[in-house]
This record gives structure tokens, sequence and C-alpha cells, in this order.
RNA sequence: GCGGCCGUAGUCUAGUUUGGUUUAGGACAUCAGCCUGCCACGCUGACGACCCGGGUUCAAAUCCCGGCGGCCGCACCA
């Protein structure tokens, strides 16, 4: 422990590698600086497009998922509709005296012994009642609280010159994906199940977003929406997948105090009631494979799930995908929620609009159904003028309760008409039900993209004879091949420039670079993660070959300079190892 | 938001205690030139800083106040 500030930790070699080398670096230096805000240099701009392209490669390529691009300002009611409004917000209290800030709910529950779901549902009058009534003080020092007061973690703006249109900064990607839903389901042929991905960029007005990297007010999620009907909850792709293991972290094991990881295959997972969709389970060992393609190992990955004062308001189950960094231990780079039929159903009440799917059975239903016939030659002479009013009201009603009222009460009332049994014929009809609307439900893996690019960072860094490396997988190094002269003289340049811009015109991200010796090009390169360097020779102007070095080993092949794209190509597309690029060499 | 500590070039740092002796010194990095036949060689030169705003004073990197930012602790993280 007391090494640590001599010994920097990772976070804070990765912090300073990238704003050296212009990865990212804090917004807004010159003003000062704001906390929460990044700026991407260009190599980890292209780091996180490489990253998010893997993301893409993944979901839209191999799974036919759906990708949009929708706006991050969304009209107040979108966001009362899904639940933001209300839940997205802090309860706080302060003690008068030393200052601290409490959640309120935590006090009551703690102090009050109030439940933690009554507690959230409490207005600030009840709040503040209640703390006078448990006579609650501050437990830091005693003191008394001053009044509660609400903190909207969403970014609130008015939309328009006219002030009364408010508008939210999205907290999530996910609901410019529900609200378009019915569009979405017809580009999706109308069937289900059916993903939809959105990468973009995400608001949330943290508290207090310390930590440089980690809690940041604006970032970029990855938010995936799989759509799937809940009576055919299977998902086609589990035997692919079912013999994958999940680290996983289970709440009934956290509620007795422990963070045991129990290691099971995505199947019996599935039959032991560990996760509740299968979609979510198979999108859980997506998530871990995909960052075991980004560096980081199984072993340094679980899945926790989220007790149920931890979930969201919309989820029924949820996992946080983790892996350990040094900083800070378990590290959340995914979500994996359970949002069930929530979403869509808040958004046609607030709206109105049916968001139902319609699912044709295979053979038509028969089934029998009460109907309620109104017999207008009776209703005319009783009700007069009213008669069709009634009517009305009567094919509206339930049949079953003007059956069951008939029955027992021998008559129905209906506002303050009663109707009498020889008014009406209550008959039994046979329907074809040809099949039937439904909401469908829904799992949501949510990727933070930024984190992603952290943990790829840290996984990547390494230290070679005092000097440090960022081993990123090959497909996702922000350059992919350096090209240099031996020496800057005697025509090398010239012909290393010919080459250079060979491989740019072929489509690889190429760096040409002459500065310094070869040593401390080599240096610089690894310092970025530059997977392979060329180097041209005296001997390349004789016969055409290069060096090739590889940025891990440092081991050297000797290439001709003709094969050099489509060496490269299949090295990039992990179809061919190092060792094929050419014929061993030393240097 | 609160409390403690802190803020000098891209980075690390000298100077701050005791205000003036500093055109604010050095190292690494960067750039230019020389050198360089495969892993941060060397030489010459260049660029580059007292977080911002007030105050005290003849004089402020140095003392005081406020703000911003950082680290740690508390709290927060649907």
């Amino acid at each position: 422990m007391t090494d640590e500030t001599k010994t920097p930790d990772k976070f804070t070699i990765i912090n300073e590698l990238a704003r050296r080398r212009g990865f990212f670096w804090q917004s807004y230096e010159i003003y000062g600086g704001a906390s929460g805000f990044v700026t991407y240099g260009s190599l980890g701009a292209r780091l996180k497009q490489n990253i998010e392209k893997k993301l893409r490669e993944l979901f839209v390529n191999k799974l036919g998922i759906l990708e949009i691009d929708s706006p991050i300002i969304a009209p107040s009611k979108v966001f009362e509709a899904s639940g933001h409004v209300d839940h997205f917000k802090e309860l706080m209290v302060e003690c008068l005296k030393c200052k601290r800030q409490f959640r309120a709910d935590n006090l009551l529950r703690e102090f009050a012994k109030i439940g933690e779901s009554e507690a959230e549902k409490l207005s600030l009058k009840e709040v503040k009642e209640a703390i006078e009534k448990h006579e609650i003080r501050c437990p830091e020092c005693g003191g008394t609280f001053g009044e509660p007061k609400y903190f909207l973690i969403m970014f609130k703006t008015t939309i328009g010159p006219y002030s009364d249109a408010v508008g939210y900064g999205r907290p999530e990607a996910a609901q410019g994906i529900f609200v378009e839903f019915r569009h979405l389901y017809e580009m999706a042929r109308e069937k289900l199940p059916f993903g939809v991905i959105q990468i973009g960029h995400a608001l949330r007005n943290e508290i207090s977003p310390r930590q440089g990297l980690i809690r940041w007010r604006e970032f970029t999620i990855a938010d995936l929406e799989f759509f799937f009907d809940p009576e055919e909850p299977n998902c086609y792709l589990l035997k692919d997948f079912e013999n994958e293991t999940l680290p996983l972290v289970l709440a009934e094991n956290k509620l007795r105090g422990s963070e045991e990881i129990v290691k099971v295959t995505v199947k019996e997972a599935l039959t032991k009631g560990y996760i509740k969709a299968e979609w979510q389970a198979v999108f859980m060992a997506l998530a871990k494979k995909l960052l075991v393609d980004f560096g980081v190992p199984a072993e340094k990955q679980r899945f926790i799930e989220k007790l149920p004062w931890e979930k969201a308001h919309y989820a029924v189950q949820s996992f946080d995908q983790e892996i350990c960094v040094e900083r800070w231990g378990w590290f959340e780079v995914s979500g994996h929620a359970y949002r069930t039929d929530y979403d869509l159903k808040r958004h046609m009440q607030f709206s109105g609009v049916d968001m139902r799917v319609f699912k044709e059975y295979e053979k038509p239903v028969e089934r029998k159904r009460t109907v309620v016939k109104p017999l207008m030659a009776k209703l005319g002479p009783v009700f007069k003028e009213d008669a069709a009013n009634v009517a009305e009201m009567l094919s509206e009603a339930d049949p079953e309760e003007v059956e069951a009222s008939i029955k027992k009460n021998g008559y129905y009332m209906l506002g303050k008409c009663k109707v009498l049994p020889e008014y009406i014929e209550i008959a039994c009809q046979k329907v074809k039900e040809r099949g039937r609307k439904f909401v469908p439900h829904v799992v949501e893996p949510s990727f933070g993209s930024d984190r992603l690019v952290y943990v790829t960072l840290e996984y990547a860094y390494r230290v070679k004879d005092g000097r440090a490396i960022l081993s990123f997988p090959r497909d996702v190094a922000p350059i992919q091949v350096g090209v240099y002269p031996l020496v800057s003289k005697n025509g090398l340049p010239e012909r290393t420039l010919q080459i250079h811009k060979t491989l740019l015109d072929e489509g690889f991200m190429a760096e040409y670079d002459e500065a310094g010796s070869i040593g401390r090009r080599y240096a610089r390169a690894d310092e970025i993660g530059v997977p392979l360097g060329i180097t041209v020779d005296y001997d390349t102007l004789k016969d055409n070959t290069v060096t090739v070095r590889d940025r891990d080993s440092w081991k050297q092949v000797r290439s001709r300079v003709e094969e050099l794209p489509q060496l490269l190509r299949k090295y990039f597309r992990w179809k061919a190892d190092f060792e094929d690029l050419g014929k061993p060499f030393k240097g």
C-alpha cells in the first residue's frame, strides 16, 4: 500500500500515455477543464472506431441486427413515458450542520425501517415528514436535515425559443429505438425476433464524475434492443453457445454476502433458472467472446446480477459484465437487462399508438365467444332517444360481466340504465382467430464504448525491456503498419515513401516515419500499438524485399514488396500469422 | 456537494518555508540540422510553463480571498 505513490497504477499510466500520445484527454482544458467530458485524439478516435467496428461486425453483419442513428435530444414526453423523469433522479437531503449529503431513501430504509420500494415512492413532502416523524438525524454528526431536494440526472433543455417545450438529453440510446418501434418492425419485415442497435452519445449529469475515465457526463453507449415473442422465447443461436461458460455472481449469493463466481454453461444457467431469458444468456456469451477479442481473458471477466433495489426501473433481471482492472477491481463494461415489454407498453400508454405486433397462428383457432346483442325492438320503446347510446355502451361492455350480472341479479346496470334480460340476446358465437396481438419482450445488452476503449488499453499495456508496448489485438490497432527507411539517406526515404503510398492505396492504415534512429522509431510505434513495422534497407533497392517486424516478439521476417498487400490483408483478417509473412530474418 | 491535500512547458521536476538575487533552472519528449546498416546512441540549435480572477505590496510563482481543475476520504453512481 505504501508503495502506491511510488509505482503508479495502470490507470494512471494509461491516462498519461493516452494524453501524451493523443488517445484522449480532458476536454476544455484552455478554460480550466470541465469534469466528465473527454476528447479523443486521432489515435483514440480510431481505436474507438475500430472497437465499434467489431461490435458492428458481430451484431450488425453476422447477426443481422438493424442499426439506427436517432437524435440525442428528445421531447420530455419520451422520458416521461420511459420512466426516467420519475426514476432517473435522486432525492437528497443535506445535513445542516456538517453539510454532508445523503440519499433520502437510504436514510429512511435504515432508520425508519421503510421498505425499499416504499421509500422510492415517497414524495418530497412525505420524505420530509417521515424524517421528522422518525427524528432521523445525520448519522455522521447528529445534525438535523434541511429540505429534501431532487437531483435529476438527465440534462434538461428547451426545444426551440419557447421555454415550455422541455426536452432532455438522452441518458441511454435505447429510447430512440423504442419510440421508432413501428417503423423498425416494418423494416424487419414484421417478423420476430429481431434486434436493433444504436451506437451514439448519451448524457448523464453525474453528481460527481471523478476518476477521469469511468464516469463521464457525455459518453458513447451501444444499446442493443432485441425483440421477441414472450411465448416463443427460445433462441435459435442457443445450440451454438450452450456450452460456453459464463462466470456468474448471483443475486442470491450476494444477499448472503458472497461474491462467489459460479461457473456454468449457458445451458446450465438457463435450466437452473439463473438467467431468465435464453436470448439474454446468449448475448452474455457473445459479450464475453467480444471482450476476449479485445484482449481480456475469460478469467478476468464476470457477470454480476443486480439486486432488486439496484436494478433499473424497467428490468426484471439484470447482469453487469465486469472486467477486472487494476485500479478499481471489477469494472462494468456492459449491462444485460431483461426489460420485458415495459418500454413498449409505456410508450403505448403515453402516445396512444398501438405497439402490439400481430402473429398469425399456423392454423386459425376457433374460439367461442359470448356476445351481447342489443334488441333494438325492445330498447327503442323503453329508452327512447337514449336507445342508440345504450346499445353502443352495451356492445362495449364486457359480455361475461353482463351475463354474470343478469344471472345473479336478473338485470345489468349500465350507468343509470337498468338493462333487463329481455332487452338483449346473449349469444355464444364461434369466432375464428387467425393470430394474436401482443407486445414483444426485450432483452438489452448495452455496452459502454468508452469503457471498452479503456479495458482494451489496459489489457494491451505491457512493458518489455523497460519499454511500454500496447499489444492491441491486430484488428483494433489504430495504426496497422509503420513504414521506415533504415537510415534517412542514399535514396532509402524515397523508396520507402513509394511503399508507404502503395500501402495507403491498398487501404491500410500506414504511417511513415524517418525521424531519429530506427530503434527509436520501433519504440515509438510499439508504444502506440502498431502491430507491424516495415523497414526498407539497401537490399530493398537491389532485390525489392523488406523486413517486417512484429511488435510483440520483435522478430523480423523478410518479404517481397509486391506480396505485401495480400500478405498484410490476410494477417489483419487473422488468416495468417506473423511467421507466414516471410522468411525469418536477423537484422 | 462537504472535508483534507495539491496545481511551474506535452511529461517529471528546481524555486514557494523567509516576496526582490530568475531574462523562472534542469531532465525527458517534440521539431530542425548533423550523425545513424535493425531496437529509445551522440552532437548543435529551436519551441515551450508559474491554473484563472481579484487583493495585499514599491515589488507576488512565492502571502491572502474567490473560482476552476486534480488526488484521497465521505456521499453519489436509475
